[in-house]
DNA sequence: CAATATAAATGAGCCTAAATCATTATTAAT
DNA sequence: ATTAATAATGATTTAGGCTCATTTATATTG
Protein backbone atom coordinates (compact mmCIF):
# COMPACT_ATOMS: atom_id res chain seq x y z
CA UNK A 1 0.00 0.00 0.00
CA UNK A 2 0.81 3.96 -0.47
CA UNK A 3 2.66 5.48 2.08
CA UNK A 4 -0.12 8.73 2.87
CA UNK A 5 2.84 11.05 3.76
CA UNK A 6 3.70 10.47 -0.35
CA UNK A 7 1.37 13.26 -1.76
CA UNK A 8 1.07 10.90 -5.30
CA UNK A 9 3.16 9.12 -7.62
CA UNK A 10 5.69 10.50 -10.10
CA UNK A 11 3.29 11.55 -12.51
CA UNK A 12 0.53 12.39 -10.58
CA UNK A 13 3.20 15.02 -8.76
CA UNK A 14 3.96 16.66 -12.19
CA UNK A 15 0.50 16.69 -13.35
CA UNK A 16 -0.13 18.41 -9.86
CA UNK A 17 2.73 20.62 -11.04
CA UNK A 18 1.49 21.41 -14.51
CA UNK A 19 -1.64 22.46 -13.15
CA UNK A 20 -0.26 24.53 -10.86
CA UNK A 21 1.66 26.22 -12.85
CA UNK A 22 -0.90 27.03 -15.40
CA UNK A 23 -2.95 28.16 -12.76
CA UNK A 24 -0.43 30.91 -11.61
CA UNK A 25 0.26 31.77 -15.32
CA UNK A 26 -3.52 32.58 -15.45
CA UNK A 27 -3.79 34.77 -12.22
CA UNK A 28 -0.71 36.51 -13.49
CA UNK A 29 -1.51 36.98 -16.88
CA UNK A 30 -5.43 38.48 -16.11
CA UNK A 31 -3.67 40.98 -13.41
CA UNK A 32 -0.84 42.51 -15.40
CA UNK A 33 -1.05 41.58 -18.95
CA UNK A 34 1.14 39.60 -21.42
CA UNK A 35 4.15 42.23 -21.07
CA UNK A 36 3.43 42.86 -17.12
CA UNK A 37 3.07 38.86 -16.21
CA UNK A 38 6.54 37.57 -15.24
CA UNK A 39 8.16 34.48 -15.43
CA UNK A 40 9.44 34.96 -11.97
CA UNK A 41 6.32 35.66 -10.36
CA UNK A 42 4.58 32.56 -12.07
CA UNK A 43 6.84 30.44 -10.31
CA UNK A 44 7.42 31.74 -7.13
CA UNK A 45 2.92 32.20 -7.35
CA UNK A 46 3.52 28.23 -8.66
CA UNK A 47 5.81 27.32 -5.34
CA UNK A 48 8.09 25.71 -8.45
CA UNK A 49 11.89 27.36 -9.22
CA UNK A 50 11.71 29.76 -12.21
CA UNK A 51 13.79 26.81 -14.31
CA UNK A 52 11.06 24.60 -13.51
CA UNK A 53 9.02 25.97 -15.78
CA UNK A 54 10.54 25.90 -18.90
CA UNK A 55 10.88 22.13 -18.32
CA UNK A 56 6.45 22.37 -19.08
CA UNK A 57 6.14 25.09 -21.25
CA UNK A 58 8.86 25.98 -24.14
CA UNK A 59 8.69 29.71 -23.47
CA UNK A 60 6.41 32.34 -22.19
CA UNK A 61 4.29 32.39 -25.34
CA UNK A 62 3.34 28.65 -25.04
CA UNK A 63 2.16 29.84 -21.60
CA UNK A 64 -0.27 31.77 -22.79
CA UNK A 65 -0.87 29.93 -25.82
CA UNK A 66 -2.38 26.94 -22.78
CA UNK A 67 -3.83 29.43 -20.73
CA UNK A 68 -5.79 30.66 -23.60
CA UNK A 69 -6.78 26.94 -24.23
CA UNK A 70 -7.53 25.96 -21.21
CA UNK A 71 -9.54 28.87 -21.15
CA UNK A 72 -11.83 28.03 -24.33
CA UNK A 73 -12.30 24.51 -23.08
CA UNK A 74 -13.93 25.57 -20.06
CA UNK A 75 -15.82 27.62 -22.33
CA UNK A 76 -17.15 25.17 -24.16
CA UNK A 77 -17.92 23.00 -21.81
CA UNK A 78 -19.90 25.04 -19.91
CA UNK A 79 -21.50 26.02 -23.22
CA UNK A 80 -23.01 22.74 -23.77
CA UNK A 81 -24.25 22.01 -20.55
CA UNK A 82 -26.18 25.40 -20.57
CA UNK A 83 -27.24 24.78 -23.95
CA UNK A 84 -28.35 21.43 -23.52
CA UNK A 85 -30.77 22.56 -21.19
CA UNK A 86 -32.87 23.82 -23.88
CA UNK A 87 -34.41 21.44 -26.78
CA UNK A 88 -35.93 24.64 -29.01
CA UNK A 89 -33.03 25.84 -31.25
CA UNK A 90 -33.72 29.45 -30.63
CA UNK A 91 -33.49 28.83 -27.00
CA UNK A 92 -30.59 26.85 -27.41
CA UNK A 93 -28.96 29.88 -29.50
CA UNK A 94 -30.15 32.52 -26.86
CA UNK A 95 -28.68 30.18 -23.91
CA UNK A 96 -25.73 30.22 -26.00
CA UNK A 97 -25.45 33.62 -26.33
CA UNK A 98 -26.16 34.64 -23.01
CA UNK A 99 -23.40 32.32 -21.31
CA UNK A 100 -21.01 33.82 -24.05
CA UNK A 101 -21.78 37.55 -23.09
CA UNK A 102 -21.40 36.64 -19.49
CA UNK A 103 -18.43 35.03 -19.75
CA UNK A 104 -16.80 37.36 -22.27
CA UNK A 105 -17.15 40.55 -20.08
CA UNK A 106 -16.51 38.34 -16.72
CA UNK A 107 -12.57 37.54 -18.51
CA UNK A 108 -12.62 40.44 -21.00
CA UNK A 109 -8.68 39.95 -20.83
CA UNK A 110 -8.77 36.72 -22.64
CA UNK A 111 -10.18 37.99 -25.66
CA UNK A 112 -7.44 39.98 -26.01
CA UNK A 113 -5.06 37.08 -25.14
CA UNK A 114 -6.39 35.43 -27.71
CA UNK A 115 -6.68 37.68 -30.91
CA UNK A 116 -2.55 38.02 -29.72
CA UNK A 117 -2.05 34.17 -29.58
CA UNK A 118 -3.58 33.91 -32.97
CA UNK A 119 -1.66 36.84 -33.97
CA UNK A 120 1.00 34.21 -35.68
CA UNK A 121 -1.20 31.17 -35.71
CA UNK A 122 -1.54 29.82 -39.19
CA UNK A 123 -4.77 28.09 -40.90
CA UNK A 124 -3.77 24.73 -38.73
CA UNK A 125 -1.92 25.84 -35.89
CA UNK A 126 -2.33 23.65 -32.76
CA UNK A 127 -3.67 26.88 -30.29
CA UNK A 128 -6.72 27.48 -32.56
CA UNK A 129 -7.98 23.80 -31.82
CA UNK A 130 -10.09 24.79 -28.81
CA UNK A 131 -11.81 28.11 -30.59
CA UNK A 132 -12.39 25.90 -33.38
CA UNK A 133 -14.23 23.55 -30.55
CA UNK A 134 -16.38 26.62 -29.42
CA UNK A 135 -17.25 27.36 -32.00
CA UNK A 136 -18.67 24.75 -33.19
CA UNK A 137 -20.94 24.61 -30.70
CA UNK A 138 -23.11 27.14 -32.23
CA UNK A 139 -22.66 25.95 -35.14
CA UNK A 140 -24.30 22.43 -34.45
CA UNK A 141 -26.99 24.25 -33.03
CA UNK A 142 -27.69 26.16 -36.40
CA UNK A 143 -27.40 23.18 -38.51
CA UNK A 144 -29.72 21.62 -36.27
CA UNK A 145 -32.22 24.32 -36.81
CA UNK A 146 -31.43 24.24 -40.36
CA UNK A 147 -32.25 20.69 -41.04
CA UNK A 148 -35.84 20.74 -38.31
CA UNK A 149 -36.46 23.96 -40.58
CA UNK A 150 -36.56 26.14 -37.82
CA UNK A 151 -34.17 28.26 -39.60
CA UNK A 152 -33.82 29.10 -43.29
CA UNK A 153 -30.88 30.91 -44.90
CA UNK A 154 -29.23 31.23 -47.86
CA UNK A 155 -25.89 32.59 -46.65
CA UNK A 156 -22.75 30.48 -45.78
CA UNK A 157 -22.33 28.92 -42.26
CA UNK A 158 -19.66 31.23 -41.59
CA UNK A 159 -20.85 34.63 -42.21
CA UNK A 160 -23.70 33.92 -39.66
CA UNK A 161 -21.36 32.72 -37.69
CA UNK A 162 -19.36 35.21 -37.68
CA UNK A 163 -22.29 37.73 -37.15
CA UNK A 164 -22.83 35.84 -34.00
CA UNK A 165 -19.64 35.94 -32.13
CA UNK A 166 -18.76 39.23 -33.98
CA UNK A 167 -21.26 41.26 -32.80
CA UNK A 168 -21.19 39.18 -29.02
CA UNK A 169 -17.43 40.10 -28.93
CA UNK A 170 -17.64 43.57 -29.78
CA UNK A 171 -20.57 43.97 -27.51
CA UNK A 172 -18.87 42.90 -24.57
CA UNK A 173 -16.05 44.87 -25.08
CA UNK A 174 -18.49 47.87 -24.92
CA UNK A 175 -19.81 46.32 -21.82
CA UNK A 176 -16.49 46.05 -20.41
CA UNK A 177 -16.42 49.46 -20.97
CA UNK A 178 -19.59 51.02 -19.78
CA UNK A 179 -20.91 49.31 -16.84
CA UNK A 180 -23.91 50.94 -16.75
CA UNK A 181 -25.15 49.13 -20.22
CA UNK A 182 -27.19 45.82 -20.62
CA UNK A 183 -26.68 42.71 -21.50
CA UNK A 184 -30.11 41.85 -22.25
CA UNK A 185 -29.93 44.75 -25.07
CA UNK A 186 -27.56 42.57 -26.76
CA UNK A 187 -29.32 39.23 -26.49
CA UNK A 188 -32.61 40.35 -27.01
CA UNK A 189 -31.79 42.63 -29.92
CA UNK A 190 -29.51 39.21 -31.53
CA UNK A 191 -32.44 36.88 -31.42
CA UNK A 192 -34.71 38.74 -32.56
CA UNK A 193 -32.72 39.38 -35.43
CA UNK A 194 -31.91 36.05 -35.73
CA UNK A 195 -35.21 35.14 -35.62
CA UNK A 196 -36.88 37.75 -37.70
CA UNK A 197 -33.85 36.74 -40.83
CA UNK A 198 -33.54 33.21 -40.52
CA UNK A 199 -36.51 32.41 -38.49
CA UNK A 200 -38.74 29.99 -41.49
CA UNK A 201 -42.18 30.87 -39.95
CA UNK A 202 -41.47 35.27 -40.33
CA UNK A 203 -42.25 35.02 -43.43
CA UNK A 204 -45.79 36.02 -43.02
CA UNK A 205 -44.70 39.49 -42.15
CA UNK A 206 -47.80 41.18 -41.20
CA UNK A 207 -47.76 38.84 -37.82
CA UNK A 208 -44.05 39.27 -37.97
CA UNK A 209 -44.36 43.15 -37.74
CA UNK A 210 -47.04 43.15 -35.21
CA UNK A 211 -44.95 40.80 -32.93
CA UNK A 212 -41.82 43.05 -33.90
CA UNK A 213 -43.29 46.17 -32.54
CA UNK A 214 -44.79 44.47 -29.64
CA UNK A 215 -41.59 43.33 -28.82
CA UNK A 216 -39.95 46.71 -29.19
CA UNK A 217 -42.69 48.07 -26.93
CA UNK A 218 -41.44 45.56 -24.24
CA UNK A 219 -38.02 46.50 -24.59
CA UNK A 220 -38.40 50.39 -24.57
CA UNK A 221 -41.04 49.68 -21.15
CA UNK A 222 -37.91 47.71 -20.02
CA UNK A 223 -35.42 50.91 -20.37
CA UNK A 224 -37.97 53.08 -19.25
CA UNK A 225 -38.77 51.15 -15.42
CA UNK A 226 -34.54 50.67 -15.42
CA UNK A 227 -33.87 54.09 -14.80
CA UNK B 1 17.25 82.81 -49.22
CA UNK B 2 17.63 79.52 -47.90
CA UNK B 3 20.50 76.81 -48.56
CA UNK B 4 19.08 74.27 -51.13
CA UNK B 5 21.66 71.96 -49.22
CA UNK B 6 19.43 72.55 -45.94
CA UNK B 7 16.25 70.82 -45.87
CA UNK B 8 14.48 73.19 -44.62
CA UNK B 9 13.84 74.82 -41.13
CA UNK B 10 14.97 72.98 -37.76
CA UNK B 11 10.95 72.14 -37.07
CA UNK B 12 10.15 70.92 -40.80
CA UNK B 13 13.34 68.42 -39.96
CA UNK B 14 11.68 67.38 -37.00
CA UNK B 15 8.39 66.59 -38.54
CA UNK B 16 9.92 64.47 -41.23
CA UNK B 17 12.11 62.78 -38.21
CA UNK B 18 8.91 61.85 -36.84
CA UNK B 19 6.98 60.86 -39.62
CA UNK B 20 9.90 58.49 -40.61
CA UNK B 21 9.98 56.87 -36.96
CA UNK B 22 6.44 56.60 -37.18
CA UNK B 23 6.60 54.70 -40.80
CA UNK B 24 9.72 52.66 -39.48
CA UNK B 25 7.64 51.80 -36.64
CA UNK B 26 4.24 51.05 -38.78
CA UNK B 27 6.71 48.64 -41.19
CA UNK B 28 8.70 46.92 -38.66
CA UNK B 29 5.27 46.26 -36.47
CA UNK B 30 3.26 44.53 -39.47
CA UNK B 31 6.38 42.50 -40.26
CA UNK B 32 7.13 41.32 -36.40
CA UNK B 33 4.39 41.67 -34.18
CA UNK B 34 4.74 43.92 -31.06
CA UNK B 35 7.20 41.52 -29.12
CA UNK B 36 9.41 40.46 -31.99
CA UNK B 37 9.38 44.52 -32.96
CA UNK B 38 12.78 45.82 -31.91
CA UNK B 39 13.55 49.69 -30.99
CA UNK B 40 17.44 49.25 -32.10
CA UNK B 41 15.13 48.19 -35.52
CA UNK B 42 13.14 50.38 -35.92
CA UNK B 43 16.03 53.30 -35.38
CA UNK B 44 17.93 51.97 -37.93
CA UNK B 45 15.32 51.86 -40.59
CA UNK B 46 14.06 55.45 -39.73
CA UNK B 47 18.08 56.75 -39.86
CA UNK B 48 18.01 57.70 -36.11
CA UNK B 49 20.19 56.71 -33.14
CA UNK B 50 18.12 54.55 -30.98
CA UNK B 51 18.16 57.37 -28.33
CA UNK B 52 16.52 59.93 -30.31
CA UNK B 53 12.89 57.40 -30.74
CA UNK B 54 12.69 58.52 -27.27
CA UNK B 55 12.83 62.18 -27.52
CA UNK B 56 9.55 61.65 -29.76
CA UNK B 57 7.65 59.09 -27.99
CA UNK B 58 8.38 58.18 -23.91
CA UNK B 59 8.22 54.09 -24.78
CA UNK B 60 7.73 51.71 -27.08
CA UNK B 61 3.70 51.00 -26.27
CA UNK B 62 3.36 55.09 -26.55
CA UNK B 63 4.71 54.11 -30.19
CA UNK B 64 3.04 51.67 -31.02
CA UNK B 65 -0.67 53.74 -29.75
CA UNK B 66 0.34 56.49 -32.24
CA UNK B 67 0.82 53.40 -34.91
CA UNK B 68 -2.38 52.65 -34.25
CA UNK B 69 -3.93 56.25 -33.86
CA UNK B 70 -2.47 56.91 -37.69
CA UNK B 71 -3.90 54.10 -38.82
CA UNK B 72 -7.70 54.69 -37.50
CA UNK B 73 -7.28 58.01 -38.70
CA UNK B 74 -6.31 57.12 -42.16
CA UNK B 75 -9.54 54.62 -42.51
CA UNK B 76 -11.72 57.63 -40.96
CA UNK B 77 -10.69 59.51 -44.22
CA UNK B 78 -11.25 56.61 -46.32
CA UNK B 79 -14.41 56.02 -44.74
CA UNK B 80 -15.84 59.63 -44.64
CA UNK B 81 -14.82 60.02 -48.54
CA UNK B 82 -16.32 56.52 -49.38
CA UNK B 83 -19.75 57.22 -47.80
CA UNK B 84 -20.05 61.00 -49.29
CA UNK B 85 -20.27 59.65 -52.52
CA UNK B 86 -23.18 58.30 -52.38
CA UNK B 87 -27.24 59.86 -51.14
CA UNK B 88 -29.42 56.99 -49.78
CA UNK B 89 -28.34 55.79 -46.47
CA UNK B 90 -28.62 52.22 -47.28
CA UNK B 91 -25.91 53.04 -50.01
CA UNK B 92 -23.96 54.90 -47.88
CA UNK B 93 -23.69 51.44 -44.94
CA UNK B 94 -23.31 49.25 -47.61
CA UNK B 95 -19.86 50.98 -48.68
CA UNK B 96 -18.99 52.00 -45.58
CA UNK B 97 -19.18 48.07 -44.76
CA UNK B 98 -17.57 46.98 -47.86
CA UNK B 99 -14.24 49.62 -47.61
CA UNK B 100 -14.16 49.14 -43.89
CA UNK B 101 -13.92 45.18 -44.27
CA UNK B 102 -11.45 45.70 -47.41
CA UNK B 103 -9.09 47.95 -45.10
CA UNK B 104 -9.26 45.02 -42.63
CA UNK B 105 -8.35 42.40 -44.53
CA UNK B 106 -5.33 44.07 -45.89
CA UNK B 107 -4.20 45.59 -42.74
CA UNK B 108 -5.49 42.63 -40.61
CA UNK B 109 -2.26 42.38 -38.11
CA UNK B 110 -3.59 45.73 -37.07
CA UNK B 111 -6.67 44.77 -35.88
CA UNK B 112 -4.76 42.69 -33.11
CA UNK B 113 -2.49 45.82 -32.13
CA UNK B 114 -5.71 47.65 -31.33
CA UNK B 115 -7.35 45.76 -29.25
CA UNK B 116 -3.47 45.34 -27.27
CA UNK B 117 -3.54 49.39 -27.57
CA UNK B 118 -7.14 48.79 -25.48
CA UNK B 119 -5.88 46.54 -22.99
CA UNK B 120 -4.50 48.75 -20.28
CA UNK B 121 -6.73 51.72 -21.99
CA UNK B 122 -9.63 52.79 -19.66
CA UNK B 123 -12.59 55.39 -20.98
CA UNK B 124 -11.47 58.27 -21.50
CA UNK B 125 -7.71 56.69 -22.77
CA UNK B 126 -6.43 59.19 -25.90
CA UNK B 127 -5.74 55.92 -27.25
CA UNK B 128 -9.10 55.87 -27.89
CA UNK B 129 -10.09 59.04 -29.17
CA UNK B 130 -9.41 57.84 -33.05
CA UNK B 131 -11.60 55.11 -32.94
CA UNK B 132 -14.24 57.23 -31.66
CA UNK B 133 -13.85 59.01 -34.54
CA UNK B 134 -13.98 56.39 -36.82
CA UNK B 135 -17.16 54.31 -35.88
CA UNK B 136 -18.58 57.96 -35.59
CA UNK B 137 -18.97 57.55 -39.39
CA UNK B 138 -21.27 54.73 -38.66
CA UNK B 139 -22.99 56.32 -35.65
CA UNK B 140 -24.30 59.60 -38.31
CA UNK B 141 -25.09 57.38 -40.84
CA UNK B 142 -27.36 55.64 -39.01
CA UNK B 143 -29.16 58.50 -37.04
CA UNK B 144 -29.75 60.01 -40.59
CA UNK B 145 -31.10 56.80 -41.93
CA UNK B 146 -33.72 57.37 -38.34
CA UNK B 147 -34.15 60.86 -38.87
CA UNK B 148 -35.04 60.49 -42.83
CA UNK B 149 -37.55 57.44 -41.39
CA UNK B 150 -35.37 55.33 -43.59
CA UNK B 151 -34.45 53.12 -40.25
CA UNK B 152 -36.31 51.86 -37.35
CA UNK B 153 -35.23 50.30 -34.25
CA UNK B 154 -35.81 50.11 -30.72
CA UNK B 155 -32.26 48.94 -29.38
CA UNK B 156 -29.72 51.47 -28.37
CA UNK B 157 -27.20 52.86 -31.22
CA UNK B 158 -24.35 50.77 -29.26
CA UNK B 159 -25.87 47.86 -29.99
CA UNK B 160 -26.23 48.15 -33.35
CA UNK B 161 -22.87 49.62 -34.14
CA UNK B 162 -21.36 46.61 -32.46
CA UNK B 163 -23.23 44.08 -34.94
CA UNK B 164 -22.04 45.80 -37.43
CA UNK B 165 -18.38 46.45 -36.68
CA UNK B 166 -18.36 43.43 -34.91
CA UNK B 167 -19.65 41.23 -37.64
CA UNK B 168 -16.99 42.84 -40.15
CA UNK B 169 -14.29 42.55 -37.75
CA UNK B 170 -14.93 38.20 -37.15
CA UNK B 171 -15.59 38.31 -40.94
CA UNK B 172 -12.53 39.76 -41.46
CA UNK B 173 -10.35 37.28 -39.72
CA UNK B 174 -12.19 34.44 -41.28
CA UNK B 175 -11.34 36.21 -44.94
CA UNK B 176 -7.74 36.48 -43.84
CA UNK B 177 -7.19 32.55 -43.07
CA UNK B 178 -9.29 31.51 -45.69
CA UNK B 179 -8.30 33.26 -48.52
CA UNK B 180 -10.75 31.55 -50.92
CA UNK B 181 -13.78 32.83 -49.25
CA UNK B 182 -16.02 35.72 -50.34
CA UNK B 183 -16.00 39.26 -49.22
CA UNK B 184 -19.54 39.97 -51.14
CA UNK B 185 -20.86 37.13 -49.19
CA UNK B 186 -20.60 39.20 -45.61
CA UNK B 187 -21.76 42.62 -46.98
CA UNK B 188 -24.78 40.92 -48.91
CA UNK B 189 -25.69 39.28 -45.78
CA UNK B 190 -25.31 42.28 -43.71
CA UNK B 191 -26.67 44.73 -45.67
CA UNK B 192 -29.94 42.63 -46.29
CA UNK B 193 -30.30 41.71 -42.73
CA UNK B 194 -30.18 45.58 -41.60
CA UNK B 195 -32.82 46.10 -44.69
CA UNK B 196 -34.80 43.59 -43.29
CA UNK B 197 -34.44 44.45 -39.44
CA UNK B 198 -34.16 48.27 -39.82
CA UNK B 199 -35.68 49.22 -42.98
CA UNK B 200 -39.18 51.29 -42.20
CA UNK B 201 -40.64 50.36 -45.46
CA UNK B 202 -39.75 46.41 -45.51
CA UNK B 203 -43.42 45.81 -44.53
CA UNK B 204 -45.11 46.81 -47.23
CA UNK B 205 -48.27 45.48 -46.80
CA UNK B 206 -49.64 47.50 -43.63
CA UNK B 207 -52.42 48.69 -42.29
CA UNK B 208 -52.81 52.88 -41.31
CA UNK B 209 -53.37 52.05 -37.48
CA UNK B 210 -49.82 49.88 -37.65
CA UNK B 211 -48.36 53.04 -39.39
CA UNK B 212 -49.42 55.23 -36.61
CA UNK B 213 -48.47 53.02 -33.77
CA UNK B 214 -44.88 52.66 -35.48
CA UNK B 215 -45.06 56.94 -35.84
CA UNK B 216 -44.77 56.93 -32.28
CA UNK B 217 -42.91 54.50 -31.42
CA UNK B 218 -40.61 56.02 -33.28
CA UNK B 219 -40.84 58.89 -31.37
CA UNK B 220 -40.36 57.52 -28.19
CA UNK B 221 -37.47 55.69 -29.37
CA UNK B 222 -35.46 59.00 -30.80
CA UNK B 223 -36.61 60.50 -26.99
CA UNK B 224 -35.14 57.26 -25.45
CA UNK B 225 -31.78 56.58 -27.67
CA UNK B 226 -30.73 60.85 -27.58
CA UNK B 227 -29.69 60.48 -23.76
C1' DC C 1 30.11 87.49 -38.15
C1' DA C 2 31.73 85.67 -33.98
C1' DA C 3 30.13 84.34 -29.55
C1' DT C 4 26.81 82.35 -26.88
C1' DA C 5 22.60 79.94 -25.60
C1' DT C 6 19.42 76.53 -26.45
C1' DA C 7 17.62 72.61 -28.36
C1' DA C 8 18.31 68.07 -30.69
C1' DA C 9 20.83 63.89 -31.41
C1' DT C 10 23.89 60.35 -30.12
C1' DG C 11 25.25 55.71 -28.44
C1' DA C 12 27.71 53.44 -24.67
C1' DG C 13 26.04 51.48 -20.77
C1' DC C 14 22.40 50.25 -17.31
C1' DC C 15 18.70 47.30 -15.96
C1' DT C 16 15.15 44.07 -16.09
C1' DA C 17 13.39 39.80 -17.32
C1' DA C 18 13.39 35.72 -20.41
C1' DA C 19 15.78 31.63 -21.25
C1' DT C 20 19.72 28.26 -20.44
C1' DC C 21 22.38 24.60 -18.39
C1' DA C 22 25.66 22.57 -15.19
C1' DT C 23 24.64 20.80 -10.86
C1' DT C 24 21.83 18.69 -7.26
C1' DA C 25 17.82 16.10 -5.53
C1' DT C 26 14.32 12.65 -6.14
C1' DT C 27 12.23 8.61 -7.68
C1' DA C 28 12.19 4.04 -9.87
C1' DA C 29 14.47 -0.28 -10.95
C1' DT C 30 17.45 -4.11 -9.86
C1' DA D 1 21.76 -0.75 -1.08
C1' DT D 2 23.21 0.54 -5.43
C1' DT D 3 22.55 2.44 -9.56
C1' DA D 4 20.12 4.60 -13.48
C1' DA D 5 16.95 7.78 -14.97
C1' DT D 6 14.30 11.59 -14.42
C1' DA D 7 12.92 16.04 -12.31
C1' DA D 8 14.14 20.33 -10.13
C1' DT D 9 17.11 24.06 -9.16
C1' DG D 10 18.99 28.78 -9.49
C1' DA D 11 23.24 31.12 -10.85
C1' DT D 12 24.48 32.67 -15.20
C1' DT D 13 23.90 34.21 -19.87
C1' DT D 14 21.56 36.95 -23.13
C1' DA D 15 18.65 40.33 -25.24
C1' DG D 16 16.39 44.28 -25.73
C1' DG D 17 14.07 48.47 -23.72
C1' DC D 18 15.41 52.60 -21.92
C1' DT D 19 18.65 56.42 -19.76
C1' DC D 20 21.86 60.05 -19.60
C1' DA D 21 26.36 62.30 -19.98
C1' DT D 22 28.24 64.06 -23.96
C1' DT D 23 28.40 65.91 -28.63
C1' DT D 24 26.43 68.23 -32.55
C1' DA D 25 23.33 71.43 -34.81
C1' DT D 26 20.50 75.50 -34.88
C1' DA D 27 18.97 79.95 -33.39
C1' DT D 28 19.94 84.46 -31.27
C1' DT D 29 22.34 88.57 -30.26
C1' DG D 30 25.54 92.50 -30.08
Amino acid sequence: MNDIVKLGTRRQKMEAKERAILQAARNELSQHGFEGAKMSAIARAAEVAEGTVYLYYRNKRELLDAVVSEFWQTLTTGARIVTGQHEKTLDKLRALAEFHLKELVKDFDFVGFTVRTRETGTLDSPSLTPIRAYVAVFDEIFRQGQDRGTLVTASPLWVVRDLFYGTLEYASRTLHLHHERRHEDVVDHLIELITRCYGANSSQAEVGTLEAIEQRLQSIERQLTNQ
